[in-house]
DNA sequence: AAGCCGCGCAACCGCACTCTG
DNA sequence: CCAGAGTGCGGTTGCGCGGCT
């Protein structure tokens, strides 16, 4: 019943390529193309399995194929990507050209992946984690600060003392930063986040030991009268940089590439696509209008208007007009 | 220096889909 | 319409390397 599977001849080699067998298989290829992958390790003469051949000419040996670091644009768009198609490598492969799905996925798992975890989004659902509990979180944030705070005993060493201050900084960084990850990375964020903030008596005091934070973090907390915290102003570099202090500078910069990483990416709470409108569609151009289409398109097998525009009736003429 | 550990990546495996006769 | 062959895809594995103890 069946076939059997190609790799289980034997004799046939598995395992890293040589760049013997690659140069082999290169030369086949640009002199004949590929054809069937099945015959082409017997016409090249490799010793291997034509589903081996395959994949090392489509993930390594291919002459488009771009190398290196995913930059930031490229990641952005892998989160997008992701959140509207799910693990669909291939396609997503199609809209970075030189990545191999191998490349992407691989890229996914390694590092992006970790990268939303950190920020408290669900990777699978691209939604806020929920097994975050914002109090219990921030209490141990502010156990492990405290604890650390606390163990820097009286010294008469100068350096010794210097150090220990340096340490208490970078713990109240800590919890700084884990904060607005865990801010940023709420659904409904602030008021929780806030209430924890403010009736924390502990965690108040931990911050009043630092002028610059005090000024933005417990202003912009306990004066708040909205639901929406403004991440800007809580977030926003003080105005004379202190040079003796460059892991504040270093964590300032963090929060503020979480941010951008947001703003830029145009990333939306809402299920998987952002929804844009005919009224906004100044905001991009045409073929990136049509790009959106496409993705939702391929997502979801057919066009779905309503996800363009949610609630609007007239949607989907309004962007047939549009677009044809 | 040696052993351990975690990470990143290339490659493998098996299933599902498409094509073809 | 069906069965077998071919291909593509996504999940998983395992190796090599670098950092740490």
């Amino acid at each position: 019943m069946g076939r059997p599977p190609c790799c289980d001849e034997t004799g046939v080699k598995k395992g890293p390529w040589t760049p013997e067998e690659d140069r082999m298989l290169i030369d086949y290829i640009q002199k004949h193309g590929h054809g069937s992958w099945r015959k082409l390790p017997e016409l090249a003469g490799l010793n291997r399995c034509g589903k081996s051949c395959r994949l090392r000419w489509m993930n390594y040996l291919r002459p488009d194929i771009k190398r290196g670091r995913f930059d930031d644009e490229e990641e952005r768009l892998i989160i997008h990507l992701h959140s509207v198609l799910g693990n669909k490598w291939s396609a997503m492969a199609t809209h970075l050209p030189g990545r191999t799905d191998n490349e992407i996925k691989n890229h996914w798992n390694t590092h992006l992946k970790k990268k939303l975890l950190q920020m408290g989004i669900d990777p699978v659902t691209h939604q806020p984690r929920t097994d975050l509990n914002l109090n219990a979180y921030l209490s141990n944030l502010l156990l492990a600060a405290t604890n650390s705070i606390g163990s820097l005993t009286c010294s008469s060493d100068i350096n010794a003392l210097r150090l220990q201050a340096d340490a208490a900084n970078q713990a109240k960084l800590q919890v700084l930063q884990s904060l607005a990850q865990v801010i940023i990375a709420s659904s409904s964020p602030t008021r929780d986040a806030l209430d924890a903030l403010v009736q924390n008596h502990q965690l108040s005091e931990l911050f009043k030991m630092n002028n610059q934070f005090d000024q933005g973090l417990v202003h912009g907390s306990t004066g708040v009268s909205q639901d929406t915290l403004s991440m800007p102003s809580m977030l926003s570099k003080p105005n004379n940089s202190n040079s003796e202090k460059p892991s504040m500078e270093n964590t300032i910069n963090a929060c503020n590439q979480v941010v951008d990483f947001y703003a830029n990416f145009n990333y939306s709470h809402t299920p998987s696509l952002v929804p844009v409108s005919p009224e906004n569609q100044n905001n991009g151009s045409i073929d990136q209008l049509q790009d959106h289409i496409n993705l939702t398109e391929e997502c979801s097998g057919s066009r779905d208007w309503d996800m363009l525009n949610p609630g609007n009736l007239d949607t989907e003429l309004c962007w047939k007009d549009i677009l044809e």
